[in-house]
DNA sequence: TCACAGGGGTAGT
DNA sequence: ACTACCCCTGTG
């Protein structure tokens, strides 16, 4: 290892480039484990205990989680993966924010803190999200490295970027079944095709002109994309923090946890409570609930113990009751 | 090994 | 409101 690294300094100082010093950041109440397994990114790796390899953009990135809860990245990094991750996000003003009588939301928060809203890019983000429909999140992870690694730059050290529109636009409908993509493939093909052809843009995601009404209308003329999908781009990739996607899991526990208050609602309704009830910062009580509900029910389900009823029905399982 | 549900939605009826 | 949609994974 040591001759390695010499040898690769060595290198580095001849070509100009390369390996930068290290630099360390210090988060408070920072999750990395957490927050890159909540089901807003599916491209990061743990390759390691402590190690997780994946991509900013257009740059291949390492973070070392150390022991003291601190992130060594390259120096030359620091900023990209500070911006990346969120760690200018004022958790203290956000919890407090929430309603204070909100029992199951507290217990959310408590159940995982450390849990921050990453920054994504627009197109990355939009494409994700369409191929993830009627999906599990190891399904929606392996479509992602697979478009990747088919029609995206690669970036050395088995990363590639997300393929731009033009790539995923040339590749043709057939390309993307043939990753997967089942009914999906028109969808983001025809979606590729739009932005590739500036018959679309992206940048009212996070101008604050464009009201979020008007946003999600926008994003919703898209094709394969819905109400749930919209929000989560405008959540993820355009830092609209009011946001709230609803889908199937978040519907369960609202109906199941604030029943009183969700009784009857359609689907719409149930948008028009959250907005209300969550406030500006409704975005992160919504990642809290979800990530506490999908993780309490994987444990639940996880505990196949013979002889009891082996089928729990979905519908009579409450995820948070203890 | 092999069926067979069912999955973080959307679009069309 | 209700249903089909392609493909994969987990389960028995």
């Amino acid at each position: 290892m040591g001759g390695r690294t010499m040898a690769g300094r060595m290198m580095d100082r001849a070509a100009g480039c390369g390996r930068e010093p290290a630099a360390i950041l210090r988060p408070r109440q920072f999750d990395l484990r957490a927050t890159l397994n909540s089901g807003q990114v599916f491209h990061w790796s743990e390759v390691e205990p402590g190690r997780f390899t994946g991509t900013i953009g257009s740059r291949r990135v390492e973070i070392l989680l150390r022991d003291d809860g601190g992130l060594e990245v390259d120096a030359s990094q620091q900023e990209a993966v500070s911006r990346y991750l969120s760690l200018d996000h004022p958790m203290d003003e956000i919890i407090g924010s929430f309603p204070p009588g909100d029992e199951a939301l507290r217990q959310a928060v408590a159940f995982c803190p450390g849990l921050r809203i990453i920054r994504q890019p627009a197109w990355e983000c939009l494409a994700t999200f369409i191929t993830s429909s009627l999906k599990q999140v190891s399904h929606i992870r392996q479509i992602s490295l697979l478009l990747r690694r088919e029609f995206g730059r690669p970036l050395g050290a088995g990363q590639w970027a997300y393929p731009v529109p033009e790539a995923l636009a040339a590749a043709g409908e057939e390309a993307l079944r043939r990753c997967g993509l089942g009914y999906r493939a028109p969808l983001l093909w025809s979606t590729a095709c739009l932005i590739a052809r500036e018959k679309f843009s992206l940048g009212f995601l996070d101008d604050p002109e464009v009201p979020q009404g008007e946003a999600v209308a926008r994003l919703c003329a898209l094709p394969g994309v819905g109400p749930k999908i919209a929000h989560c781009v405008l959540l993820f990739a355009g830092g609209r923090h009011g946001c709230f996607p609803v889908d199937v899991w978040v519907e369960r526990v609202m109906r199941e946890l604030y029943a009183s208050q969700t009784a009857g609602l359609s689907r719409r309704g149930l948008e028009e409570f959250v907005a209300g009830h969550f406030g500006p910062w409704a975005g992160y009580a919504q990642q809290f609930l979800f990530h506490h509900a999908r993780l309490t029910f994987r444990r639940a389900v996880e505990r196949p113990t013979g002889s009891g009823p082996v089928r729990t029905r979905r519908r009579g399982a409450s995820p948070l009751n203890q």
